[in-house]
RNA sequence: GCCCGGGUAGCUCAGCCGGUAGAGCAGCUCACUCGUAAUGAGCAGGUCAGGGGUUCGAAUCCCCUCUCGGGCUCCA
């Protein structure tokens, strides 16, 4: 196919550039910085650099350090992995092979059904750095389905795809997901090697410049267990080096930060096999933070118009079967207990038991809103392999509320309990929210007026906090419209804490009733929330966040006095007492080993405040200092530390106005 | 649950081709009294995850079970 030159000037990234451009790749050639340049955005879609550029006017550039640009680099790094399998491994049969958030990865059954070892992966690596040498072009052509078929004969997970492609013919979305009714688009590397796809793709191979394969895993053909397992290899790649390393160094440091090995080492928790997997059991010093992170929550709560209630562990079926819970939720439930010819279920959620609270009398519009409060515990059965540390388990503690309001009060009730979500997570220094409001889903219950009435209060919500939100369109519950709370951490992950749901159901399901102004019977509505999450989850949040740093209010000990030798020990405790006396929590490690290996030991520990006393200090009325990640003071005025310390330890002040 | 990799002293780990177990740290005892990330010496500590099998002989090889870890969400 021809294009005729263009002389038409084309706005490229918003800049007018005047020339003559048969393709992506002569245009950015002839502007500055275009070698970085790996896919061009028109028409909405992303594009190959080697596509003909047509009657196009508008471009935008792709370049390989954007977020798009690397999905493309690691598209095509998949492909040469892909190739590479293949060569390593005649025979081997590949299916999907996509970008992800950090990287790639590509599913393959090995012929035999071989697994790949640790060499194998070497052997792999290697192999692909002798494809980019060869900057093997990536040519896309269109091709009819019976071509494919023909193309792919050996290719029985392609052969999938494109009968899917092909079957599903006529929507929109197929349309574009194939590049055509009738054709299906394949890139091909070299004479060896072809694969079905969308692209787009870098022009040539050698464009992958750093590239590192991580690790293997088995993996779900469509990530069904109904299919067979594939083997999968996770890899990366950059654009340079610089940034490949970066990403690596990255990943070593989230692995110092991981909460399972910082718990055991900090004496915190640990997961007893005994006891079963999922369950924690929580130490002194990790049960004080538990202690403090719930009493701090625990008298916001009350101070922000929220009661207190308690439920028990257990209830017999017949709740769970009103609430619902062994229908939709039967799976994700320990199993039941027989006692006095009753079935018990360990509880899954706390909502019903809160329910019954309040429809234990009958309530008024003047009742409302009524929010209630409790630490909850409940029971999830989670499949073995997929339990991690505190951050998956299957006994959790929700701080959990459920809000009982009028319709009229929904969207101020929404405003008020983001603000306070907000106030909450930012006393525990957390500072970078993100939003997501959740809508319904294909599957769902209550009626379509009732969820755009929730729907518009929730976004109203939002608006008012001014948080950043996307919009995760038909991802709700199949029972409510949902905002979640997402944190980044000091490192860049992205995790889910808070979650504010509106129910649509329960109320109905147990005819939840109010007697409104109007002297008429009217439903309220329901909210659900937890701030933390869980308490474990946010703990292990926190853990990783603050790499065991955690602010020193939360910790049973916040100082350590070291007296220097066995004659500052009057003064240590002379020190110790007025510290005590303050509300400081303080302990004193005497002079039966050497300095240097009891510093040592309380660094070790991440106790925030060092306190060095010796003969010197005795003499001028001084201490020597060492605060949180800084480096010694010597000679700190006893007065003057005594006031800042003291300060510096304080639990955070009540949050927001009590109302 | 499924795939892969582990399980040796409280912790971190060594232990080859099968010959019946070793280090450092932690613990205990004694000495040392010290100014910011390990003072020295001594002592004690093990059903090699559990069970079965092969073998003259098993931490080591084989099978089963338990348990821990990495994945199983990203759809050409």
């Amino acid at each position: 196919m021809t294009w005729r030159r263009r002389r038409i000037p084309v706005l490229i990234d918003g800049v007018r550039v005047q020339g003559e451009f048969a393709t992506g790749l002569e245009l950015v050639q002839a502007i500055e910085g275009g070698g970085e340049v790996v896919a061009l955005e028109y028409g909405g879609e992303l594009h190959d650099l080697s596509a003909p550029l047509g009657g196009v006017e508008k471009v935008r550039t792709v370049t390989a350090i954007s977020e798009a640009g690397r999905s493309v680099l690691r598209h095509s790094a998949a492909h040469i992995m892909a190739q590479a399998v293949v060569d390593c491994f005649p025979g081997a049969r590949y299916a999907i092979g996509p970008s992800t958030d950090d990287g790639f990865f590509y599913d393959f059954q090995l012929p035999g059904d071989e697994r790949f070892d640790q060499e194998e992966l070497a052997a792999i690596e290697d192999r692909m750095r002798a494809i980019i040498a060869e900057r093997q072009p990536f040519a896309r052509s269109e091709i009819g389905f019976a071509e494919a078929e023909e193309l792919f004969a050996q290719q029985p997970y392609k052969l999938e795809i494109i009968s899917r492609v092909r079957a599903a013919g006529g929507s929109e979305e197929d349309l574009r997901e194939a590049g055509g009714s009738d054709r299906v688009s394949i890139y091909r590397n070299s004479e060896r090697f072809a694969d079905l796809c969308r692209g787009p793709h870098v022009p040539d191979t050698s464009y992958v410049r750093a590239v590192k394969l991580l690790r293997t895993s088995g993996a779900y053909w469509r990530g069904s267990e109904a299919n067979s397992q594939l083997q999968r290899i996770y890899g990366t790649a950059f654009w340079s080096d610089e940034e490949l390393e970066a990403h690596l160094l990255r990943l070593r440091e989230a692995e110092q930060r991981d909460h399972r090995k910082l718990g055991a080492e900090l004496d915190w928790f640990h997961f007893p096999p005994e006891v079963g997997g999922g369950l924690p059991v929580f130490h002194p010093k990790g049960a004080y933070v538990r202690y403090r992170m719930e009493e701090f929550s625990r008298k916001q709560h009350l101070a922000y118009g929220y009661q207190l209630a308690w439920t028990p562990h257990i209830a017999k079926a017949a709740l769970f079967e009103r609430s619902g819970h062994l229908g939709w939720y039967r799976e994700g439930m320990f199993p039941p207990m027989e006692m006095e010819g009753s079935t018990y279920y360990p509880k899954p959620m706390n909502c019903p038991f809160h329910i019954l609270i309040y429809e234990s009398q009958p309530r008024s519009y003047r009742d409302l809103p009524i929010r209630l409060f409790e630490f909850g515990t409940v029971y999830r059965y989670e499949r073995s392999g997929t339990l991690h540390g505190l951050a998956r388990v299957r006994g959790l503690t929700q701080d959990d509320s459920h809000i009982f309001c009028t319709p009229e009060q929904l969207a101020e009730e929404l405003a008020r309990l983001l603000e306070f979500v907000l106030a909450l997570l930012r006393a525990f220094g957390l500072e970078d929210f993100t939003a997501e409001l959740a809508t319904k889903p294909e599957k769902a219950v209550g009626s379509d007026s009732d969820w755009e009435f929730a729907t518009a209060a929730a976004r109203s919500a939002l608006e008012k906090t001014g948080l950043d939100y996307a919009v995760a369109e038909g991802e709700g519950a199949f029972y409510a419209p949902k905002i979640d709370i997402h944190l980044t951490d000091a490192i860049g992950r992205r995790w889910q804490v808070s979650t504010l749901q509106i129910d649509l159901q329960l109320p109905q399901r147990f005819d939840l009733e109010f007697q409104s102004a109007e002297n008429a019977k009217q439903r309220p509505f329901m909210i659900h929330r937890a701030l933390f999450g869980s308490v474990e989850r946010f703990l292990a949040i926190l853990i990783e966040h603050y790499e065991g740093h955690l602010p020193a209010w939360l910790l049973d000990e916040q100082v350590r006095l070291l007296p220097v030798n066995d004659t500052s020990a009057n003064y240590a405790a002379e020190v110790s007492s007025k510290l005590a006396a303050a509300g400081v929590r303080v302990a004193v490690s005497g002079a039966g080993e050497p300095l240097g290996a009891r510093v040592r030991r309380a660094k070790i520990d991440r106790i925030p405040y060092l306190v060095v006393v010796g003969p010197q200090d005795i003499a001028n009325g001084t201490v020597g200092l060492t605060r949180p990640r800084s480096p010694e003071e010597r000679g700190v005025p006893l007065s003057a530390f005594l006031e800042e310390v003291t300060k510096a330890v304080q639990e955070p002040q009540l949050l927001l106005e009590a109302r």
